[in-house]
DNA sequence: TCCCAGTATCTCGATGTCAAGATACTTGAT
DNA sequence: ATCAAGTATCTTGACATCGAGATACTGGGA
C-alpha cells in the first residue's frame, strides 16, 4: 500500500512501483511516478485501444493520423508533407513512407504544388474521408465511455491539469 | 478558441484541434480529445524529455526500463527474462534482444537458473546498478520540476483521477 | 518408464521509424 | 542576371520492435 492508502482508491501497478522504490531507496522521493508514470501508462493503454477501434476500418493508427489532419484542414482538404510532418510530429524521411502507401492504398492523392515545383499536395480521396470519418465517430464512442468513470467536473479539473502540464513543452 | 473560453487558460495545440473538429464535424462530441489527446501528446513529451535525462548518463530509455526493473526488485537484483517481459511490457524475442545488448555493455550478466534448465536468470551488474541508481535520482529532478506548477492537492486530485481512468486496463 | 501438454527462451523475417544526407527548386542580395 | 543560402521533399542505412515459430526443458498421467 502506498502512503496514501484508502479503501476507496485500490492500489495498482504503479503504486507497486513506487513501494518497491520507496523500499530500495528510501531516500529518493519518487511522489512524481504516481501522475507521471501513470500518464505513460495510460497513453501506452489507450494507443492499443486506439489500434483495435482503427482496426475495424481496416486502419492502422499511423495512417489514421495522417488522413485526420487531412480530414481536420476542411475542404479541400489538402496538405503539403511538411505539414503533415507538423501536425503529425514524425520525420520527413517517415511521411514520404506514409503518405506512398495511403496513395497506394488509394487512401490520399498526391500532385505537384501548382505554385511551387519543390512542393507536394497530398490530398485526402473520397474514400479515405469516408474511412477517417467512421474511425473517428467510433473512438470518440470509446473515449466516451472511458471518460464515463469521472463525472464532468472532474473532467474539467483533469483537462485543465493536463493542460498545466503540457504548456512548457508547446508553446 | 474553445467553448470553455477563459482568459487564464490560453488555448493550446489540443484547443486548436478540438475546435478544427467541430468545425468539420458539428455532430460529433469531440470532448473526449480535451483529456485523452493530452494524456497521448504528454506523454510523448515525457518520453523525449526522459531520453535526454538518460543519455546524460549514457543510457537509452530502453535499457533504463529493463535495468529499473532489475534495481526496484531489491538484493540480489536477479530477474527472468520472462519477469522482465511481464514488467517492461514487451516481446520476448525483445527481451533476448535487450539483455544481449546489455550484457554486452556489462550492465547486466546473464546466467543459467540451477532450479530450471530451461530457464535465465539476469542480474544488475555493480555497474548497472550504480548507472540505474544516479539515472533515477535525476529523472525525479526533472519531474517535479514539471509538476511544480501544480499544487499539491491538485497533484493528489491527478493521481486520483488517472488512477481510475487506469483502472479498466490494469487489474 | 514413456509421452505429451505446458512453459521458458531464443531465432527469424517483416515492419515502421529516425537521422543524415542528396536532390531540386526558390528567394533575396548584389 | 547570378549566386548563395534557404526550403521542401525524397533516399538510404541502421535500428528497435513485433509476431510467429523453433528449440529445449519440465511435470504429471497412463
Amino acid at each position: 500500500m502506498s502512503a496514501t492508502a484508502d479503501p476507496e482508491t485500490p492500489s495498482d501497478d504503479v503504486d507497486r512501483i513506487v513501494d518497491a522504490w520507496r523500499r530500495e531507496r528510501p531516500d529518493l522521493d519518487v511522489a512524481p511516478l504516481h501522475i507521471l508514470s501513470r500518464v505513460s501508462r495510460l497513453a501506452r493503454h489507450l494507443d492499443r485501444d486506439r489500434g483495435s477501434a482503427f482496426a475495424e476500418h481496416g486502419l492502422e493508427g499511423w495512417e489514421f493520423d495522417v488522413l485526420s489532419a487531412l480530414r481536420r484542414a476542411g475542404a479541400p482538404y489538402e496538405l503539403s508533407p511538411g505539414q503533415l510532418v507538423t501536425q503529425t510530429h514524425v520525420t520527413s524521411g517517415t511521411m514520404t513512407n506514409r503518405v506512398d502507401r495511403l496513395a497506394a492504398r488509394g487512401l490520399v492523392g498526391r500532385g505537384p504544388d501548382p505554385s511551387d515545383r519543390r512542393g507536394v499536395k497530398v490530398t485526402l480521396t473520397t474514400q479515405g474521408r469516408r474511412v477517417v470519418d467512421s474511425a473517428m465517430a467510433d473512438l470518440l464512442v470509446r473515449e466516451r465511455i472511458l471518460l464515463a468513470r469521472l463525472p464532468q467536473s472532474e473532467q474539467d479539473h483533469l483537462t485543465d491539469f493536463l493542460r498545466r502540464l503540457l504548456s512548457p513543452f508547446e508553446t
